[in-house]
DNA sequence: GTTGATGCAAAATGTTTGCACATCC
DNA sequence: GGATGTGCAAACATTTTGCATCAAC
């Protein structure tokens, strides 16, 4: 977009929030966060499956890479960090379409269904409150056996 | 059991169980279940902390037995897995007077408290039986700053 | 040109496993 | 006595780090 003249150059919100800090948008950290966004909301890819996409579909990016730039866009608030299987945490877009949600998953076969619930939402930050902790996030694990592994 | 004359070996739940799927009662799985006794509900311990507290107090055990042990107290029922933090997984006694409950954690200094929600509850076995899944259980994990980390 | 980022390989964690020996029932 | 459990060390999986080189600004 924009490529020839007269246009100016859109600043992606990934270059602004990294230029405010300092940071350098780089073609790794670009390619990461487009991978979430072509997948979508929902999707949850560990390190190692990031990687295996970006490698396959085109360019080499070192896992170590992949790791520093996984935990910057936690950081910025661009991917959030789920820690719903063993072996691994995973990592989602984090969007406005996309709010406090809460996961269901099969222990079996490790299917993942999303739902929302402001009860839980409300449960969480009346318990920060009550203590005096100041709520960052709240999140329902629920553990359970799907239709087909019942 | 039922030794000397009178009084018989009281078995205790541990060797109950133990004993109904013909596995056996040894010091080292008495030792850890007697430590999350001694050390009451509400605490969280790492494999290596379980390992630390049991080589300090007395006998050697090696780690690897700590994590087949705590596998097989959390299959038993005994224990309760969560995952608090990064890092390594956390166990906790499992009790009556421990039902369901949830975890406020502090992200800086890493400070729990625990609450209780019928309506955290309530939202998983709903969001569970919504999509036609088993509950098994639900955990909601609050992560917040406690007030001296604000 | 400077500072920050990447790639590589090595190290650090946390956890599991194979196998010989010990021990519970 | 025979099956089950333990300890040890080695294997594994995941994630982090030191350092030289590279690239964004």
């Amino acid at each position: 977009m924009n490529l020839k003249s007269g246009y100016p150059t859109l600043s992606s919100p990934l270059e602004l929030s990294l230029h405010k800090k300092g940071l350098r948008l780089t073609p790794q950290r670009k390619k990461v966060l487009d991978l979430f966004q072509r997948i979508g909301t929902g999707n949850h890819l560990s390190a190692e499956e990031v990687h295996g996409h970006l490698i396959q579909i085109e360019s080499k990016v070192s896992l170590a890479t992949i790791y520093r730039t996984l935990r910057l866009l936690v950081r910025m608030g661009f991917l959030h960090e789920l820690e719903l299987t063993e072996g691994g945490h995973r990592f989602e877009l984090l969007s406005k379409d996309n709010p406090d949600h809460h996961h269901l998953v099969c222990i079996n076969c490790g299917r993942t269904e999303e739902f929302e619930s402001d009860q839980v939402v409300l449960a969480g930050s009346k318990a920060a409150e009550s203590k005096g902790f100041k709520l960052i996030e709240s999140t329902l694990n629920v553990r359970a056996l799907c239709p087909d592994c019942i």
